[in-house]
DNA sequence: GTGAAAGCGCTAACAG
DNA sequence: CTGTTAGCGCTTTCAC
């Protein structure tokens, strides 16, 4: 079919080994050699065939494998994720990796994608782009000590057992609380997503944790989880805003859920931040565009993913290094969402 | 290393090609050896390596290439195109095949990797996901006679050389304008996109189309074009407000960039739909949730990529079949953003 | 129905 | 420095 190694052998009339040597630049072959078959790859327009140099190479691939949450639908709206792969994507690139995207739309899809991936050595690592709680994929992999990257962190499983990228969600979940909190606030909801991921977990804590430090009582209908996005993000509203005691200020767990409650509100005509405080994490690049402007948690996202492909190339290059822990800055982007509490309690 | 088919026959005391033959379910196996064979290798925990099988099946390797723009910020960006990979993706796991993403972030970085996808068999066929005039990348792949499917539409190659799903995108722009026209405008502006993209010449297209058959005069300072979306809806707004006579409606070419210029009305003050309508393209998931909420033409992004996917697909397993033509339909979604002209004109 | 053997395109000892 | 040889794991004639 297409044109080979021996091809090329002939017209440079030196043996398929040399021209096998030439292509991976070994230092042992003349320079007059290299040059010769260079031409001769040049002319007849040669490629190397990936799959044969796989497999004679101890399988190894040069492609990464993506998982992304069951990505039916709930996954791919989320900037999020395309602003990870761009991270991925382009550390990849410089390092000659390519990407193989995981395309399971139910757990058990997922899961048998993912053996596929890895027992049929079509990717040499996998980056795990969420985390949440009980994951058979992940558990399967730290089993396996397969290379792997997760983008998150680990629950169950000892963090020292697999290198994860993460912000440290709690802590900024509490900080945004707190400055809620001195604003003046003393009526925060938390508006969260699938309580089965690690991130709104710790969004929780963080947001439980301000909360008692300031001697406030938890209230539980002051809690709302909504695991599809923008619905869930209206639906929340309609649950916390029909309470005798409605909030005067919301953590939400992700921008675009923020826009389907700004959208909610504004059918209502509640104004924000006039009698809403508002304040949420990720600062998608579009959040700077809803009305108003969130504030937000910028938590570099790009970055996340270009540290994962980083340290995930790293163990493929050297398997013995021990599992890192890395954790990306955040930084409170403060836009037009939240205001000092008017002193007039909304409540009767 | 891993489990092989040699493991599995030895197990099973049968030869490496009956393996094969049960894995390939080949009719001329009896049911006794099928059943004692998939007993070994449930037991050994067989799966079979990709890359020894793409080898030996004259390298057909079951996964498709995804080829986006020079995906580097502006691509990925927009929820367009994890809409489509979603629509893809759904087909081709359905179909068994994998997905490969390219992560070229220029031009030649792009062309660069599609030779090596196609010339190093890495993918049987490519999706292109967008449509540019003078594309190097789809004269490559046509002239190679390369299995692909092109989202959009050719634009210097004849229409049958290649299979592309595209959407009416001159009469969705059209019918958008007339719309508009009807309902009192006159001062029509057009904000489109990059100008390469062919997908923003045909809106154009239509725009103007509307105006001539209306007997309007086109004005060139009414166009104005901007790669970036946000920032470019953004500018697109400056420019056009601050002429002497000023737009009372926008045809913009893509949602996100309507959240743009709906931002920067709103710190101008300029009210919408009151003051100034606006109608845009895509009806991306979040394009619901603007302020107002926009209308917008719904393109049906999800089915785009599935039929992509599905067409591609076909022309695998059967590559004499002859190049398609698909046009999805579009429909408008009205929503908030467009009003009656109320006669009182802006000019001065 | 099943086995033996060759070969997909490349790499990696092992010789020289 | 370069050629010869074996083999990566699988499929596929060709025999039996």
């Amino acid at each position: 079919m297409a044109v080979t190694i021996k091809d090329v052998a002939r017209l440079a009339d030196v043996s398929p080994s040399t021209v096998s040597r030439v292509i991976a630049n070994s230092p042992r072959i003349s320079h007059r050699t290299k040059e010769k078959v260079k031409v001769a790859m040049e002319e007849l327009g040669y490629h190397p065939n990936y799959n044969a140099r796989s497999l004679a190479n101890h399988n190894t691939t040069n492609t990464l494998g993506i998982v992304m949450p069951n990505s039916a639908k709930k996954a791919f709206q989320n900037p999020f994720f395309p602003e990870v792969i761009r991270g991925i994507s382009s550390k990849a690139r410089k390092e000659g990796y390519g990407l193989y995207l995981s395309t399971g739309q139910t757990e058990e899809e997922l899961f048998d994608e993912v053996t596929h991936m890895v027992e049929g050595s079509r990717v040499d690592g996998i980056a795990l782009l969420y985390s949440k709680i009980n994951d058979k994929i992940l558990h399967y992999l730290v089993e396996k000590n397969f290379p792997c990257v997760l983008i998150g962190r680990p629950y169950e499983i000892p963090e020292e057992q697999v290198t994860f990228i993460n912000n440290d969600n709690i802590k900024a979940a509490k900080m945004v609380t707190d400055y809620l909190l001195l604003l003046g606030h003393k009526d925060i909801a938390f508006v969260g997503g699938n309580e089965e991921f690690v991130v709104t977990l710790d969004h929780l804590n963080g947001y439980e944790q301000a909360l008692k430090q300031a001697g406030l009582q938890l209230k539980d209908h002051y809690k709302v989880y909504h695991e599809e996005l923008e619905e869930g993000g209206q639906e929340a509203i309609i649950e916390l805003m029909s309470l005798s005691e409605p909030p005067t200020a919301l953590v939400v767990s992700d921008d675009i859920m923020t826009f389907g409650v700004l959208r909610m509100l504004s059918d209502m005509g509640v104004k924000v931040p006039e009698e809403l405080s508002i304040i949420s994490f990720n600062n998608v690049m579009i959040s700077k565009l809803s009305s108003p402007p969130m504030t937000t948690v910028d938590i570099h996202i790009y970055d996340i993913g270009h540290k994962a492909c980083h340290h995930l190339i790293e163990k493929l290059k050297d398997p013995s290094l021990p599992n890192k822990k890395v954790i990306i800055p955040h930084r409170l982007v403060k836009r037009e969402s939240c205001k000092k509490h008017n002193g007039a309690s909304t409540r009767l």
